[in-house]
RNA sequence: GGGAGCAUAGCUCAGCUGGGAGAGCAUCUGCCUUACAAGCAGAGGGUCACAGGUUCGAGCCCUGUUGUUCCCACCA
């Protein structure tokens, strides 16, 4: 960097040349170091179909800064990247494609179709991570996996095996939820509710004895094909004699047994609920308990079945319409109401999950979930909010048996192998060649895929070696910190938490730090249909990276959403062009001169008070990001760069830099290096790119940046008298700018000034800068001034004349002084109030008692001071 | 039905263990003061949703109310 550079900082000339030098230095790459404390961080694998969205951006912006924040604190510092295999997603993506050259899944095949989806892995899947590098994510791209490799594929079976082995895993005929359009089953957790407009159908079925009708009502009319029971409570009395009598069921003609079942609600509707097991997953629990047979009446694309050729063939809801007509004409139709109810959609492509009876594999939960609630009780894994336990303790308390196959082939093949002789199961890493039962050697594989969220739930060891002994292991795990969004703590957080426990002995991480979405500016989620996403590729190309992560990381409290704000993002990116211009201010001051970054011998005040006000600066953002307060750290970064080094550090130091004494003006140099370099590596974290940048163009020790140490609070650069005493100054200054720009006198203007006080020392040394910073003339100190027509301005500390008689109205100069001095008496009324309250002498802690004392102290003085001003004026 | 979050300046939001209300943007005034007009120096603007309570002291803690957002839940 050199003096004739450009006025405004320039990100694109730097980002991507910054990220190449650190790529090429290898300074991401972690290698255990028995010297260092480990600090890990798994990233959350995005898809392979996904490309960076803005709540990418933040996860991995503030990853990227607790990571580069622990890297210069001294940790061996691991953030391990990879991609998620996404399996409906993209398999849903493959098949779009495919269908736009006119084939289908089934016309490819297996192995053909699978073929397509790696090809599409190896085009698309590494677009998402070349962005990230846009951001400054410093991963150890040397550690990349990828949820399907071999490690990841090896840990998924020899976890399922030991489930297995261990009875955690079994197959079963169960009710799960179905997707029409994806045609697989999904879980519990990807099941989203909507609330729909729909109808209420009132029914009339017949006793088959022809006693007379039993009225009940249906938001799903089309089941009724499926029907194998009604329903009513037991202790209903206007049913109980109808318990055990049978019904003819409407346009099927099938016969079916009225049971007694404490599910039913008295009080709902009739009272009468028609039970479809295979269609339900409440009427397949009463199906269970009354045994009652389970008709499935729906194809895998929600059709209906052969099995009622009338409707055979047609879709959910013409079959509806059908039925509804039939029955109508049957006089089965009592009446149909509005009804407004929730919904199940797959969480994939919403469209309205069929529950559906079929024979899929699960996880038994219960085992798995105490030590995962545990460890959250007592500490082990924390949240950060913690208000989130709470979320998580519900959920896993409540937690049923989770659904894990796919019927899907892009995935990890479920390890279950099949004799075709005697139908033994075998459930093993390597395909069996004969069936240890019968000793066949026909076997074949099931069919099915494992939810994605099977091997991602194994993500913070299967990716550091497991299941072999690995050295990475031993030294990474338990990994530190998970950043994550509260969307996924059921889908992932969770998973991993009793996954960890329960293959490694040992919670996966120590804490959680979750964050929340980003919404655009109106405060709506960013979504496809509204088209009002974000793009962060867009905002850096126009902002630079550091301002988006600056914004990302400013207001943003955990656990909270954040709107976006491109005046914001423009904000941040101003900063960033203020801390270059700053540097470009050194730079024209310190090229000529031999400076180091080494303090000077002498400090005067304004450098002790800015080197104990930055020191003091070191301690709070340090704790701050130690307690997950990102957004807090920046504030007071952005404060301290902007108001104290920028404002006023380097206005005071201009003149020095431009006076007489030599030495002066070389240690003033010294303290403007000291105060940047500390200043940059502080706000490292943050702006990585443009703090590089200016770092290697200054005087510095070490390579980079990004591995020299984050600076720590030092108690010999606490100067807490001396930093006063500059306050007093600048409060001096900041008290007759004011009064200058209220009576519009501009800086252009200067004048003389008198200044009465009893600090003369402090004074003295100010002189020069309200010379400058107040457009002061002379400045003339001793214990009183009498002075014809001099404007006053009054500080805590001293009565500053201005001597200004073409300006000075001395009834306005008198109602001003009055004003002020009201002001200042209400304030120690308030606070001789409190001194006078013997509840307040009595419990208030000391610091306080002082602080108000010290408080109505300075006002008395101030009082005095104001008064003698309008004594002088009269 | 259960649970949680939010409500602070015109707008968007901070405010960490209770101890004199803050920022950015916007508005107004004056400045091209040779690092920066993407800037500098100032100003105005708030019953901290409402009502109680605890406390010497409440934006912060407790109770309730209202509005709003979200999560969970099998009322057909």
């Amino acid at each position: 960097m050199a003096k004739e550079l450009a006025k405004s900082y320039d990100p694109k000339q730097v980002e991507d040349r910054i990220y190449d030098f650190w790529m090429e230095n290898n300074y991401f790459h972690a290698e255990i170091d028995k010297d260092k404390k480990p600090y890990t961080i798994v990233m959350p694998p995005p898809n392979i179909t996904g490309q960076l969205h803005i709540g990418h951006a933040l996860d991995n912006t503030l990853q990227d800064i607790l990571i580069r924040f622990r890297r210069m604190q001294g940790y061996c510092a691991l953030w391990l990247p990879g991609t998620d295999h996404a399996s409906i997603a993209t398999e849903a993506k493959v098949v779009e494609a495919l269908k736009k050259e006119g084939i289908s899944k089934d016309d490819l095949g297996r192995e053909k179709f699978l073929e397509r989806v790696w090809d599409w892995k190896h085009e698309y899947g590494s677009r998402i991570t070349k962005q990230f590098r846009k951001l400054g994510t410093s991963c150890d791209w040397d550690r990349e996996r990828f949820t399907m490799d071999e490690g990841c594929s090896d840990a998924v079976k020899e976890v399922f095996v030991r489930l297995y082995e261990e009875g955690l895993i079994y197959q079963g005929e169960r009710i799960i939820n179905w997707c029409p359009h994806c045609k697989t089953s999904i879980s519990d957790a990807e099941v989203e509710f909507e609330e729909q407009a729909g109808h209420f159908w009132h029914l009339r079925y017949p006793l088959t004895d022809g006693s007379g009708y039993l009225e009940l009502a249906t938001t799903r009319p089309e089941t009724l094909l499926g029907d194998t029971a009604v329903a009513v409570n037991p202790n209903d009395e206007r049913y109980k004699d109808l318990i055990g009598k049978t019904l003819t069921l409407p346009l099927v003609g099938r016969e079916i047994p009225i049971v007694a079942d404490d599910y039913v609600e008295m009080d709902f509707g009739t009272g009468v609920v028609k039970i479809t097991p295979a269609h339900d997953p409440n009427d397949f629990e009463v199906g269970l308990r009354h045994n009652l047979p389970v008709l499935n009446c729906m194809t895998d694309d929600a059709k209906i079945t052969e099995d009622y050729p009338k409707y055979a063939g047609m879709d959910r809801y013409d079959a509806r319409k059908a039925i509804v007509k039939d029955l109508e004409e049957g006089g089965y139709l009592v009446k149909i109401e509005d009804y407004s109810h929730n919904v199940g959609t797959c969480y994939r492509c919403h469209t309205t999950v069929e529950p559906r009876v079929s024979k899929q594999w699960f996880v038994k939960m219960k085992p798995l979930a105490e030590p995962a609630i545990e460890c959250v009780k007592d500490g082990r894994v924390k949240f950060v909010p913690e208000r989130f336990d709470k979320i998580y303790f519900h959920w896993m308390e409540n937690i049923k048996d989770w659904c894990i196959s796919r019927q899907l082939w892009w995935g990890h093949r479920i390890p279950a192998y099949y004799c075709e002789q005697c139908g033994e199961t075998v459930v093993a890493k390597t395909a069996p060649s004969v069936c240890p039962k019968c000793g066949c050697t026909h076997l074949h594989q099931d069919e099915d895929t494992l939810d994605t969220w099977f091997s991602s739930a194994l993500w913070p060891f299967s990716t550091l070696g497991w299941p072999n002994d690995a050295e990475d292991l031993k030294y990474f795990y338990p990994t530190n910190t998970l950043v994550t969004g509260y969307d996924i703590i059921f889908f992932w957080v969770a998973r991993m938490i009793f996954s960890g426990l329960h293959h490694m002995n040992e919670v996966p991480f120590n804490t959680v730090f979750i964050h929340g979405i980003i919404r655009d500016s109106q405060g709506r989620k960013m979504s496809k249909s509204l088209n009002n996403g974000v793009d962060p590729i867009e905002v850096i190309d126009k902002y630079g990276a550091d301002a988006l992560r600056f914004f990302l990381a400013t207001g943003n409290s955990p656990g909270n959403d954040m709107r976006f704000s491109e005046e914001r993002v423009e904000s941040c990116r101003n900063f960033a062009n203020k801390l270059y211009n700053a540097s470009r201010f050194v730079h024209m001051n310190i090229d000529d001169h031999d400076v180091s970054c080494k303090l000077p011998d002498t400090l005067e005040l304004e450098d002790k008070w800015i080197l104990s006000t930055l020191n003091t600066l070191c301690k709070e953002v340090t704790d701050n990001l130690d307690k997950f307060e990102l957004g807090i750290a920046v504030q007071k970064l952005y404060d301290f760069i902007w108001d104290c080094y920028c404002d006023w550090y380097i206005e005071l130091a201009k003149s020095r830099l431009n006076g007489d004494d030599a030495v002066s003006a070389q240690n003033a140099r010294q303290v403007l290096l000291y105060v940047l370099d500390k200043i940059l590596k502080l706000l490292h974290p943050f702006m990585p790119f443009i703090t590089e940048e200016i770092w290697q163009t200054l005087p510095h020790d070490g390579e980079t940046i990004m591995l020299s140490e984050y600076p720590k609070y030092n108690d010999e650069l606490n100067f807490k008298d001396e930093a006063v005493q500059m306050q007093v100054i600048m409060e001096a200054i900041t008290a007759i700018r004011t009064r200058r720009n209220e009576m519009n006198v501009p800086p252009s203007k200067k004048a003389n000034y008198f200044i009465a006080t009893d600090k003369k020392e402090t004074f003295t040394h100010g002189v020069q800068f309200i010379k400058k910073l107040a457009s002061a003339n002379d400045v003339e100190i001793g214990d009183e001034f009498t002075l014809d027509k001099a404007v006053t301005v009054v500080t805590n500390d001293a009565k500053i004349y201005i001597p200004m008689s073409d300006l000075v109205d001395k009834e306005e100069e008198l109602k001003r002084l009055n004003k002020e001095l009201m002001q200042v008496e209400k304030m120690l009324a308030q606070d001789e109030g409190k001194l006078n309250n013997q509840g307040f002498m009595a419990k208030a802690p000391d610091h306080v008692i002082e602080k108000i004392k010290g408080q109505a102290q300075r006002e008395k003085e101030k009082i005095a001071l104001i008064k003698a001003a309008i004594e002088a004026l009269d």
